[in-house]
DNA sequence: CATCATACCTGTTCGC
DNA sequence: TGCGAACAGGTATGAT
């Protein structure tokens, strides 16, 4: 479910909350989740957060790096003294931190934590060498990113030379990189397209109407503070406001925001639930 | 190589 | 009301 604009809030706040300070001890509670030897963390100070798609990598002046996929329901929750008036957890954080889902807990110098919870535990945390992030198998397998390496020329490309549903198109990552269920349905939509659609059968009007509508909802996203349709949370234990504003994602049988008169429909398609507007989309 | 189905998980929602 | 089935869904993996 997170997505770019979920991981961008994940990195943005990780930034704002951890910068400078020191990892003082590394609890691993899972380590199915996290992979690798904690104990190099031990003293190193955090610099600074990246993202990679839907990947996050924080970096230690150790010359190592922790990435980590949160995948559905991975959530990353900071309480510390820097934190200021901090708002009471969401309830989305099941279990609170320390809980039944906490799988990891960093320990800083300042007295803040890093808790890292996953319910249902397709997460995965390890740690590398910074100077290996780049290599790790899925992000050197990752597409070229909105907002960086997918201009528009390099968007028509991919969709013209590909013959799948061009909602499974947008979402696979190797293809370009970030995009998830949520902010595909609502670009779809928005460039009124039907997700069924065969990427080589769009015009190419359609396909620059999607590419701005794409660059339109994750620009959406990244301002409400990402989607919490489901489990998503934000470092500092809130919630994201984009499924407010969301246009079709989980409104199955709402009236169309178009007003047309249609109501929202539900198919499954790539094993996904999507919706869409049987009347506005073509 | 490309494409598709399934496994991985567990809390919540749905249907009978 | 109760209970089991389906669903939520990103990615790795195996099958075709």
């Amino acid at each position: 479910m997170p997505e770019l604009p979920e991981v961008q809030a994940i990195k943005n706040q990780l930034n704002k909350y951890l910068q400078n300070h020191i990892v003082e001890s590394v609890e691993v509670k899972n380590r199915r989740i996290f992979q690798g030897d904690e104990k190099v963390l031990v003293g190193a100070q955090f610099k600074i957060a990246r993202r990679f798609g839907k990947v996050t990598s924080m970096d230690f002046d150790n010359g190592y790096s922790v990435v980590t996929h949160v995948k559905m329901t991975g959530q990353f929750v900071y309480r510390g003294p820097n934190l200021k008036n901090p708002a009471p957890l969401s309830p989305k954080v099941a279990g609170g931190v320390p809980g039944p889902h906490t799988h990891v807990i960093f320990t800083l110098n300042n007295g803040g934590k890093l808790y890292f919870n996953d319910l249902r535990r397709f997460a995965w945390m390890k740690v590398v060498q910074t100077a290996e992030v780049e290599n790790l198998d899925f992000i050197k397998k990752l597409g070229p990113e909105p907002f960086k390496d997918l201009t528009k020329q390099v968007f028509k490309e991919i969709v013209l030379k590909n013959k799948r549903a061009i909602k499974v198109i947008l979402m696979d990552q190797s293809k370009m990189g970030g995009i998830g269920n949520i902010y595909a349905n609502d670009a779809l939509f928005l460039a009124k397209i039907m997700p069924e659609r065969k990427a080589n059968t769009l015009t190419e009007s359609e396909t620059e109407k999607l590419y701005d509508a794409i660059i339109k909802v994750l620009e959406t996203g990244i301002k409400q503070g990402g989607a919490s349709e489901n489990a998503f949370v934000t470092p500092d234990g809130t919630e994201g406001n984009y499924q407010d504003h969301s246009l079709v994602y989980a409104r199955a049988s709402q009236a169309c925001q178009n007003k047309c008169g249609a109501k929202i429909k539900k198919i499954m398609l790539g094993g996904r639930g999507t919706f869409y507007c049987p009347n506005c989309q073509k």
